[in-house]
DNA sequence: ATGAAAGCGCTAACAA
DNA sequence: TTGTTAGCGCTTTCAT
């Protein structure tokens, strides 16, 4: 296959259809597997285009009232190993549908929603996906009432109209929380996320059951906040262990945090898991590469990915079907960063 | 803002000639920025069209012969670092130029180069940006046919003809070496990349043109093939260790393999950087959360994708412009994963 | 400075 | 089963 582009014209259905010796309507059905053709005019049809190396336009496709199957992916930006993932997960899954991935990150929208929403509507693409943790409701609501197909992937619509997919938050913060406490620890200093983010309430949530429930009795002092980035897990870690009575263990709300509370641990001449252990959530593939490998609980990030896009397809295929929420099971990782508390 | 979709027929540029009552080719005047507009008509239609609510239809212009400002990146997969690292300074620039972003991944495509041309003749895209390593010279002949704008990073041009980006390894790698027998090494082991690739080809002399210009002898021993993947830096690593009489440092050609290699002097019971010093090439954002940190050779990959952006960009402007090759230099990155040798 | 008309490449009724 | 005819929303001559 070649493309003319610079010699000729480009290849419309036209030429194909003149090749063909068919009008164009017949090539339109032929590519787009509409019933109603013969088969041996079909089979000039693809012989026709093959020859002349036609390449459907999707433009006009779209334009026409087709459909452009180009879908858009909303994400804050590449630095995160955790959208990453999940990116990874749509790309895998509009591969399988035969989707185009169109990506916008929202650092270049500044923090106009109207901005985002010109995404949306300039018509490229059919429906959008959005990993956008924080999104305000305002641009939610904008996006509600265009009726335009969204799904959220690890954000709850607080207007609750449309599909999304989550993660167990709470359980996999209660089973990391009961895995520190099975090792035996009872002092665990925990880094929070945003706290404007239900994922980080309710990993926070679910720390502070497990607690309760083997009655291990809540420290303030062992509760610090973060934001999810490496750097704040650091602070937070040199923050922990400066206190009179450090924790023998530190949860940190995602793996990043998790990453910078080892080498504060580290830079206070500390060893893990010898002297604290350390144990993460998320599971990116960084945390295999660190020493010790990191213990954490495994967010199914691609797999959110994935479901993401069949959600969304299904609501621009059907429109009138009902939204849901997906939520995917967490799962704890034992690696080598967690260990049982030294005797005092 | 807000998009009416659902609600009556979407806003076209009628609905906007009709509200501020002038022509449509006035309005499409005006968000073009075209001249001869006068100021007062122009304030008219933008009024109108922000009171509407209009985002002008992309398929639309770039079918009646505008820009689609919307630019093909073709990359492997996001498993990378090295990629991901592209992908962001691409997404700035972009972000910078106004432009829109539509993501291909290879995987998809098979390994049918035509596929991959599909895309880009598929009218979307004005040109698109090229991060792969193992590219046919039948689909890079195909695309130079074309006469679509592309530009290859990290990559050399075997044909020649377009622009590209990409990294002085030669010279990287050197350092590296050079950096390694400044520490007293002799015995160091070399993990090469893909040696289809000129980037690894690259790295591979540079480090062999070190050792001759210190005179230390080349031991074919310990040059071993690897595949840029962690796996491969582990089992290269392995079989380093096992010789009889091992390296002391171990150059991989990035800094995935490095990793692996820590793994594999960690499980035979070594020390890094006492026993054997590792130095790895890239600079990907995990070299910082390696333990030790890694010492590397810093390529720019950001700004690789940035420069990509200006070459593409530049091309679409002015197809005549002639194809130009930008080199950006290398830089020794030194962290904790070396140190002399130790004394027999 | 502005409007009218044609057409970009395609799909979708409607005919035949 | 196939062809004909309108547009989709926009840009672009060419008039005015």
């Amino acid at each position: 296959m070649s493309i003319q582009r610079n010699s000729g014209h480009p290849i419309t259905i036209y030429d194909v259809a003149h090749e063909a010796g068919v009008s164009d309507a017949t090539v339109s059905r032929v590519f787009n597997n509409k019933p109603g053709v013969r088969e041996a005019t079909r089979t000039k049809v693809l012989n026709a285009a093959q020859k002349l190396g036609y390449v459907v336009n999707m433009q006009a496709r779209s334009l026409a009232g087709g459909k452009s199957n180009v879908v858009g992916l909303l994400i804050p930006g590449l630095d995160n190993g955790y959208v990453i993932e999940i990116v990874r997960g749509v790309d895998q899954e509009l591969a399988r549908s035969g989707c185009e991935l169109m990506v916008y990150t929202t650092h270049r929208a500044g923090n106009d929603s109207a901005n985002y929403l010109r995404y949306v509507a300039n018509g490229l693409t059919e429906g959008i996906l959005l990993v956008v943790p924080l999104l305000s409701s305002e641009f939610l609501q904008n996006l509600e009432n265009s009726g335009y197909p969204y799904v959220l992937i690890d954000a709850v619509n607080t207007l609750g109209h449309s599909s999304s997919v989550n993660a167990t938050n709470w359980q996999g913060a209660y089973k990391a929380a009961e895995y520190l406490i099975g090792l035996g620890h009872r002092r665990i200093g925990f880094i929070t996320g945003i706290m404007q983010l239900s994922s980080a309430i309710d990993r926070y949530d679910g720390f502070i059951a497990a607690l309760k429930d083997h009655q291990i009795p809540i420290d303030d002092a062992l509760i610090v906040r973060g934001d999810f980035q490496q750097q704040s897990g650091y602070d937070a870690t040199r923050q922990l262990l400066a206190l009179s009575s450090p924790p023998t263990a530190i949860f940190a709300s995602n793996d990043m945090m998790a990453v910078g509370a080892m080498d504060a641990v580290r830079e206070v001449g500390l060893d893990i898991p010898a002297d604290v252990s350390i144990i993460g959530f998320d599971n990116i593939p960084q945390a295999m590469n660190t020493y010790p490998k990191l213990t954490t609980i495994h967010q199914p990030l691609e797999e959110m990915g994935r479901v993401g896009v069949k959600l969304l397809l299904e609501q621009i295929e059907n429109p009138d079907t009902p939204p849901k929420t997906i939520t995917l099971a967490t799962q704890l990782v034992i690696r080598d960063s967690c260990q049982p508390p030294k005797r005092e």
